[in-house]
DNA sequence: CAATTTTGCGCAAACGTTAGAGTTAATTTT
DNA sequence: AAAATTAACTCTAACGTTTGCGCAAAATTG
């Protein structure tokens, strides 16, 4: 009943009386390469389909010194922005041949470092990282050496290392035009963690526009020191108490804008009547929201799939890929949240 | 200024003028057992930490036919549920030494045989999977061959694997029962993909809650195919045109809830007002919904800590490990979006 | 002090591949 | 028909570990 089960290139190559050599050349595609005859090559396909026989990749790995395996480390996988990306990042990738092996650092630096050192420990052969974004030291060694790494979202532009980001500069810039469009003059904002280059990438498009504009820049109005609900929450609340007059709030992410939303309920001002609101990052359910958000969309797709492409690049020779900024573009998607006022 | 990078126990040995076999034995833990010297041992540790050498786990894989390797499979990292169960699977093999290869499924059978299949092929030392659900076939064979494989969400009772669910049936019938105590009698059921074991659990719940309070089962309330957001925006769409009379809609996941409130929406039907609202799975978007909706909510943490401890279970001890059903209680979250009627 | 035990370590083989350098027999060239 | 070429393979070593067995020196025992 049990298959005898081949296992390895030794026991297929008895079985079919030739050399573990030849079955692995035939079976890496090398056949015509060192002249393998037409009919050994079928013989030992054709074997090794039948007992469907899949040359040990550990065993590759150790001779090649390549794992065809790429790390990826997140902030947060249960995060939409980060699942979005680790979505295409999978994909892509398999689509290249390449598996992918998970780390999530939990917003925490300590166990970035570690997750990075655990993943080159296991040789993966490249790495996807979305930094958490405070410090950049772990990196500077590895940039150095020139180990193909890729950083994406909350990246560290003059590390020398290729970079996917979205265009946080315009796309906080368009959408605070818009909302200045909109007849809206004291305009908050909640930043998201400080020190992130996306963070600082979006309050200062908020600010530009603002100058732009010639409305002055109240320091008040930005507020917050993390992207999650709570600061949302939170500094919505203390800025209603600073700022009563705000008219329109910009927060930095998603669910910095729930936790607004949350705030706003809290304190009986209604969405857009009395304060509207912007989002960044756009995810299939703040259509849905009461009222529907206006959000500078981020293309999570595209972003995944860029970092495995200049990934690819650099593994493909290490020394001269392009190690530089990719600025993706952001959109503005217009629903319901924004009221034109005056 | 590039160090040496001790990166074998070769070099570190000839370095230290012992033999390889010396340093792997107290790289590895093995120093008392194999009489090692406490002064040998400390020079050997105190080396390695300082050029943080670790043993290449490629060659250890080959050599021990252990990889310390989770595979993990999933119909689509970017749906919140899965994301969750996933950020679980990865955050507690990590504690026990695991790292997780992920794969994603795509919905799709086909992709996920070819899946399964590479991850053995890579020699994980076990695996979680969260089938498509609709067939089982690629499944049985490992069964029987007794590898660790442990199946989350879209279970196969019959297989003889270990399993990890939530009690779909409760759940479903609790949240039946409290829109019966809330006064509707026409509930619409949408109800994800026929055929998986979440989702007849979840009908038959329904059907027996009816069934306890002598409500008439109406077959042509039950529609629906998939568990995304389309179906739930069609099959609303269409169950209002046959069944104008309904009170209530039992949607038997959250993209589900989200596709129906934009038909309802469309249709100029208020929630609750006109038509009470529970979805299944909870996620933090919910509370933020107009209006936030009452669902049914899963332990995603406790599932996925649940599988890799399942899974650690047979991989300590393939052949008489428990392989049955493991079945977590849901909770019903009361919001807003359910109306008393009569 | 000879015999035994213990201490502390090294040797060699094996895990499953693969690349380069042979090797043999058949075919072609001159 | 001898020499050269080509076809079709095989042999060997290496990738970096780990483990059972072995072995010399030191320590203990009788």
């Amino acid at each position: 009943m049990n298959s005898p089960s081949y296992n390895s290139l030794k026991l297929i190559s008895k079985k079919l009386g030739v050399s573990p050599t030849t079955v692995s050349r035939v079976l890496s595609g090398q056949a015509q390469k060192y002249r393998i005859s037409p009919e050994t090559e079928k013989a030992i396909k054709d074997f090794a389909a039948k007992e469907n026989f899949t040359p040990n990749p550990i065993a590759k790995g150790l001779r090649l010194k390549k794992t065809l395996t790429i790390g990826l480390v997140i902030p947060d996988i249960a995060n939409p922005f980060f699942a979005g990306i680790a979505s295409q990042v999978v994909n892509v990738a398999r689509a290249h041949g390449y598996a992918i092996v998970l780390c999530d650092s939990e917003e925490n630096p300590a166990l970035e470092k570690q997750s990075v050192d655990l993943l080159w420990a296991r040789r993966v052969d490249g790495m996807i990282l979305c930094p958490v974004g405070q410090t950049s030291d772990h990196l500077a060694r590895y940039a150095r050496e020139k180990r193909p790494l890729v950083l994406v979202d909350r990246v560290f532009p003059d590390l020398g290392l290729a970079c996917v980001s979205t265009d946080n500069f315009n796309g906080a810039k368009t959408a605070t035009e818009y909302l200045l469009d909109n007849g809206h003059r004291r305009i908050a904002c909640l930043q998201g963690m400080p020190g992130t280059a996306p963070g600082q990438a979006r309050v200062s498009g908020y600010t530009a526009a603002l100058r732009a504009r010639n409305v002055p820049f109240d320091p008040r109005l930005v507020a917050g020191d993390s992207f999650g609900e709570q600061s949302g929450y939170l500094d919505t609340k203390l800025l209603i108490q600073a700022a009563p007059d705000i008219t329109a709030i910009f927060a930095m992410s998603n669910l910095l804008a729930l936790g607004a939303l949350r705030a706003l309920g809290e304190e009986n001002r209604r969405v857009p009547a009395d304060v509207s609101v912007i989002a960044f990052d756009d995810q299939p359910y703040l259509a849905h929201l009461a009222p529907p958000l206006t959000t500078v969309a981020q293309p999570h797709l595209e972003m995944g799939a860029a970092a495995v492409k200049l990934l690819l690049d650099q593994m493909r020779s290490p020394a001269n890929a392009l190690r530089s900024g990719l600025l993706l573009p952001t959109s503005l998607i217009i629903r319901k949240s924004v009221q034109k006022i005056n």
